[in-house]
DNA sequence: CACCATATGTAACAAAGTTACATAAAAATC
DNA sequence: GATTTTTATGTAACTTTGTTACATATGGTG
């Protein structure tokens, strides 16, 4: 488990430090839709991914959903140990998108490491600030993108991870990551398909004009 | 200058670390209305706010905006000098709400002190963990709660913070701290007028049945 | 093949944003 | 003080998105 490779601190730590973050390491193999942390549990561990995908997201009283943001190989998931920072106070759910390998470390033991060198702190903040960034751009996307757009630009983000434009997502599934609802997606996609931007089949999307969904996902002005 | 009422760490620093802050911290007075700090600009100063009100916001390309919090006397305004923290990349807007007296430190004093001690790193981890809970809790208004109930709560919250029935907002305002639209905000007032919620003149709004806008501003589950 | 869970389709209506003006009150200017 | 200008508010028609309430379709399983 080379915790070096996550760590861009490594070097800076005791030896004795090193050891114990090690001691603590441990490798989880998670399935796809597992629930990793469920904001209303007081604190789980800090966690690396080492392969997959992780999807942080919150959750209305109702259930409805909206991703704030994903987590691939090598990123440092925060918020799953929110108690490491104190005056955090909202709930954030995450759950493998995928089947995943993480290597968890229990929040205490980081908490201690990071009280104790400022390139810990240092670095948890750039983490803390990258999400944060994360979670403002989708700010602006809610409040000032039409939903065509972000329907659009997701649906390219998709094909773009998967590499393949034969995405396999419901309807449901889309909505919940852009914080709409099934049927509004559905409508919206029938009308992609008119306008023979993708091909609709029963849980799955294939896109067939890329060029005219990004039109429509990045308007100069619209 | 009383720096160490606004610094937990401040007994943490070095003596010459803190003469340091001292000579480089100087106290501004700004006007309502006035930008102390416009995203686009590279990097501005770490802002404490010894009196008033400051209120960070975004704009789209429209011009429409949303604010994204408030800081008030005592409080510490991060973002205003982003490039303290490195990966972020949004551009946050930081006004004065009111007449306001604060102190500003060089972004790069700052981060010098606070890449030696641990101690500060993590203060300003906090205060980024207090932004990030602020615009987390904005993100499920904006998603999860209809504007009605966001009208409601912000004038309750409007009259709490200046201790008065009679709130000096032009409509205009409103709309542009919720992130609406003048039209849609005049509709809703009216509505309120009409169930006798509040009465509205030119330039202001008095707030008649508090408890009403109550019910509305926090609704069990809709 | 029948049954069932999941996924999709659709229509009518409500809520919020957009466009495009009209009117009204205050402030500035003459 | 009357006139012009600026700022604030009012309103209607229309679009977009969300809500409610079903109907229909598809693929897997016994």
């Amino acid at each position: 488990m080379e915790l070096k490779t996550y760590f861009p601190f490594w070097d800076k730590l005791s030896i004795s430090d090193k050891e114990i973050m090690e001691s603590f390491a441990k490798i989880k193999k998670v399935k796809k839709g597992e629930i990793i942390h469920n904001g209303t549990e007081n604190c789980s561990d800090l966690l690396l991914i080492t392969d997959g995908q992780l999807r942080a997201y919150i959750m209305s009283e109702e259930g409805k959903e909206i991703t704030l943001y994903r987590m691939f190989e090598r990123d440092m998931c925060l918020f799953s140990a929110a108690c490491i920072v104190n005056s955090i106070e909202f709930d954030i759910i995450v759950e493998a998108a995928l089947d995943s390998e993480i290597i968890s470390i229990p929040a205490e033991v980081y908490k201690n490491i990071m009280e104790k060198y400022a390139a810990v702190a240092l670095y948890t903040n750039e983490v803390m600030a990258a999400k944060f960034s994360d979670v403002m751009w989708l700010m602006d996307q809610v409040v000032n993108k039409k939903l065509d757009s972000r329907l659009a630009a997701f649906l390219i983000e998709e094909s773009d991870i998967n590499n393949t434009k034969e995405l396999k997502l419901t309807h449901e599934k889309i909505a919940r990551h852009l914080g709409s609802v099934r049927e509004v997606i559905t409508r919206m996609l029938k009308y992609f398909q008119t306008e023979e931007l993708v091909k609709l089949n029963r849980g799955g999307i294939e896109i067939i004009n890329r060029d005219g969904l990004e039109k429509i996902g990045e308007p100069s002005i619209r």
